[in-house]
DNA sequence: ATTATAATCTAACAATCATTAGATTGTTGA
DNA sequence: TCAACAATCTAATGATTGTTAGATTATAAT
């Protein structure tokens, strides 16, 4: 017979496997490449600078949690999030993080060599700008990534292409350039870029994830 | 010269640390008594079912990712949670465990032979229905978490005590039994004992941190 | 059919983690 | 000062996990 003390146990491993699932830094980072568009092994691996056969055991993992699910097309297998909880879970204990630990918030200090930051509580404010025209808001990630979802009035400008398409940006208003999140540093590049070229530029730190 | 690739590895690396900090059975069991109020290590290690060795071990990896902080009071030392955001991340991570691991789902069906519950995605209805005393809604847990934190109009009635207490409670009236959240059998277990006496009782399954 | 590609499976190693026992520290009250 | 208590530290163990290499499977293109 099962007495409380067991039952009790078995649902506290259950829920302690979940945070086993996240308790990877690679893991994480390919729940946050997840967040902004389904990938296939390949991509995932390539993106989070690991091998084939890690990416596809850390998926394997992911998948056993039922944290993101797989199908196969064509030779490729393409994995996607399970659901968008999973996306708010990365949002949420990423920024527990960054509340918590004390070498989180210097490591990020440390990273932000680019300081013109969209400084704003509200994404409202951001969001009527955009929408008058005031400030052109640009997505600097692949764009399948921008296809698959998207801030509103945002312009696909992926990094690789931004410098051969700079003509279809105006020099009298501010752009603001956002990508995948607090971690990733491609709007830092672009930013960098658009400044050495005589724009206006801002970098926004939060991605789509982060904009539920 | 440390790479974008070194920057971001520390990145992900420091969450996982958060994560790895909650992906033990016993460790967030820990948490969830902590959401109830602060405690010393020996009540800790009682209430978790462990040893008091395990559990100082298990406390100082909480303390070292900052989810928890301590302090000596005379031969204790008292633990409490680093931020209510911690509550939040317990309950939220407890919720997506729920959504997608089958096996807890099961779990937890199994664990319900107290079938009457108080069904009601609003909580308003039951803080408005208690305000105008038509229903009585009971805290079950030990009085020292009632007076850390309890729901609005509750009256504090420990499992322990409850049977000789019995006398103060209204038979006419609907009673609501509450205790730690939805692990926690307290509550079933109350029901069970106010049934059996002829009161009519509902449980509700969540506790203090899940009412943020 | 054969070959190339994408991904997984298997087995193995080292690294990390959970748990326990025994010794130790800090505090209170006699 | 001493004994009792609460909690931690140290060291050792067995179990689990991360990572890699080599073999294997499934699909698409030739």
């Amino acid at each position: 017979m099962k007495t409380n003390r067991d039952i009790k146990n078995a649902l506290y491993e259950q829920v302690a496997r979940i945070a086993k699932s996240a308790a990877s830094p690679k893991r994480l980072e390919l729940i946050e490449l997840l967040c902004q568009a389904p990938k296939a092994v390949e991509v995932l691996a390539r993106e989070a600078n690991i091998s084939m056969k890690l990416a596809s055991a850390h998926l394997k993992e992911l998948k056993a949690t039922r944290l993101v699910e797989a199908e196969r097309q064509g030779k490729n297998i393409i994995y996607r999030l399970a659901s968008d909880d999973v996306a708010r879970f990365w949002v949420q204990i990423r920024l527990l993080a960054e509340d918590r630990l004390f070498e989180l918030q210097e490591a990020m200090r440390e990273m932000r060599t680019v300081s013109h930051e969209w400084v704003s509580k509200n994404h409202d404010e951001l969001l009527k700008k955009a929408k008058s025209g005031e400030v052109v808001v640009i997505d600097v990630r692949p764009g399948n990534e921008f296809e698959a979802g998207h801030l509103p009035f945002a312009l696909s400008m992926p990094l690789a292409e931004l410098k051969d398409r700079l003509s279809h940006l105006p020099k009298d208003r501010t752009i603001v350039a956002y990508c995948r999140g607090p971690f990733c540093l491609m709007s830092a590049d672009a930013v960098k870029l658009l400044r050495a070229e005589g724009f206006k530029a801002l970098q926004l730190r939060d991605g789509v994830a982060e904009w539920l």
